[in-house]
DNA sequence: TATGAATGAGTGTTCATTCAT
DNA sequence: GATGAATGAACACTCATTCAT
């Protein structure tokens, strides 16, 4: 296949906007936001600082466009998971799975998302836009929605116990997101997911719900 | 009244510093370390700039202080708590009640520190010295690990099934923080401590343990 | 008119760096290392502060770089005439000749450096960093060690009595930069260095040594 | 002879005075005058700040007062010498013999002393306010002329040659001034005040005038 | 389109000076 | 008179962003 001038162009700019985004990705994940300089990006990513601005509005919007292009496609593997037949418990496994790999890849970049989000939850200051803020936020409650969904499932299916679902999926997520960041993930991922599951299944004690700390 | 010359001045230059203390506790929680600035935090304070750097040598110090200052006594009645002669399931679950009630007053502050930690676990770059941050870090593991130790005890005791205390702790302090910084937390810190309880000891399966999710 | 994109910008840069060190020089030989804030230097070199800082790395290193560019053409052009075959009178006449010219450019400047270095000779407190003001130290021995190295050879050759060579080469030196200095030198360079070197090698005395002072 | 309260306050004073001069004296003399703080100096004379600005009503006028008293007794010393009726030679080293205790004391204030007042000749800009460089200047200017008076004395007496004595005075007092500088003075006052005044007299020549670099 | 020199608003920190006690 | 807490003007330096080439 021969290729134009315009490909060759196209090819090679889109090229050099990949180079910045890798680089971005590096020095965001190592520095976080702030500390992060365009200066170094661009010394890493072999690039001038003006092709930067020519690729991405501001800093900012660089930030944004690397977060959204990692997290489309796990998005889109989740919800295929959650919207399987496969059964429940099977499918909160796969889906711990699923998240442990993908915070496992992008732990460092996400850590920074988060705090810039404030906690993925909350209102107030950041070095993002509201509007973009928003964005992000929609995109993590979706995803820990889709958690949710399925532990809405299995109450209905009499696998789970009643309980507030979406309190549980935050307390599921968060227990995933600290075995990566504390590196707890030493041997398998299989092993891990497993193993979270387990916990949040039947949880940690060994005797009956009667002899529970406040029931007397 | 009674009150001497050295009264006066002592309470004089105690407020300010707590003014000071004050402001860049609302301050460093709303915009994180770097987008602080002493500007914002002498203008809460209604000080000068000057008299922040006559009681703290930097702005790294300051916050340093903050977080000191306000976790000693937490990390005091925690351990306290840890090493009473109760029976575990209801130490563990004075002890979230503990983490609540602290996350839930210091949850802006702690939320920074964990960031400029790095996620309170690794290594990396921060705006913080090694120093401080091997000091801070420390006091997040000791906290942590008087979760662990009464967890072990558990095991000991026969109330908890054998499993890594360290993970187990960690995910449950995780769980803990979730809860406070979603805002999961309207109603109640006793009912949201012991729903923590819970969901930690018995887990959110219905089922036995024998449907585990990886076994057909 | 031939000049390529590369030889504008090349120039371009060039003088925007030369307006700096125009700027810098005049304004730190007006008010001395401290006293010289970048602010004046940049209004005076009509540019902006990060430009400074794009050609230098600090307030120092501008000093620092601003010194050695006029030092080091001086330092060869001296040591020339040292090395040359001249008879030693002459040489020596040649070179506080060069010394004149030179401080009459330079000695604004150059009195900030001595200031900076602490007269040239001691040790302790600058606020040039140890590092650079060894290199200017060394520099200015040399400078001085070629004055010396002539009287060295003036004495093997039977033209200077016997004495010590290091303090007699100090000495000239000095009446040669405290003439600059006072602003004695309305006339000619020609003549200052000729009634320099005169009085250095005759003295002021009209009579012969035996009346010598300390001899009753 | 008793002691009024009134009195031992004034002693009491005059100590807190002469204290602040004698710390302001080392601090000076070791950073230069904008080096030196105000903390630096009440922390050596063991007092408070406020104290300094009850007997000075600035840094700059404490630097002045400072230099004034050190100077004031050794210019009446000088002018006796002066104006003594010694032979004009042994006046010459004896006057040298002044300078070099002199500055061999206080060589590292009057550093920073001629520094501010740009090497104690020209105008412009200096940490000292016009008023008071002014004054300085004229104090340099009269010592420096006693020399002078005394060179005119001497070439009226058909001592020394015809010459421009301000010249030769400036010459004289640069060469004293170096040789402290330089830490020349290893051995005895004496035999520096001798040698520089040998120098001074007959020149570092061998030969005769006649074979003067400039004259054929 | 790619570049990087130029820019200046923004920031942490210092330190002489004041003034209430 | 002695004190030192409070102050803010001043300063060096950073870094995201622009724009001429």
């Amino acid at each position: 296949m021969k290729m134009t001038q315009a490909d060759t162009l196209h090819d090679a700019s889109r090229t050099k906007r990949q180079q910045i985004l890798d680089a971005a990705y590096t020095v965001f994940s190592r520095k976080g936001f702030h500390r992060a300089t365009v200066d170094e990006i661009i010394a890493l990513a072999d690039t001038g600082k003006g092709t930067v601005y020519n690729y991405f509005t501001n800093k900012e919007q660089l930030f944004y466009t690397l977060v959204t292009e990692k997290s489309v496609p796990f998005e889109h593997a989740l919800g295929e998971v959650a919207r399987s037949p496969q059964p429940v418990l099977m499918k909160i496994e796969n889906m711990i799975r699923l998240f442990l790999r993908f915070y496992l890849d992008n732990g460092g970049l996400w850590r920074v998302l988060m705090h810039e989000m404030r906690g993925f939850g909350s209102e107030r200051y950041s070095a993002l836009s509201l509007e973009q803020r928003e964005k992000h936020q929609n995109s993590f409650r979706e995803t820990i929605g889709m958690l949710q969904m399925v532990l809405d499932e299995g109450i209905q299916n009499g696998v789970f116990k009643e309980c507030d679902t979406k309190k549980a999926a935050y307390a599921l997520f968060s227990v995933i997101i600290t075995m990566v960041f504390q590196n707890f993930i030493d041997d398998d991922i299989e092993d891990t997911a497993h193993m979270i599951a387990d916990v949040f299944f039947y949880g940690v004690a060994k005797v009956e719900k009667a002899q529970s700390a406040t029931n007397g």
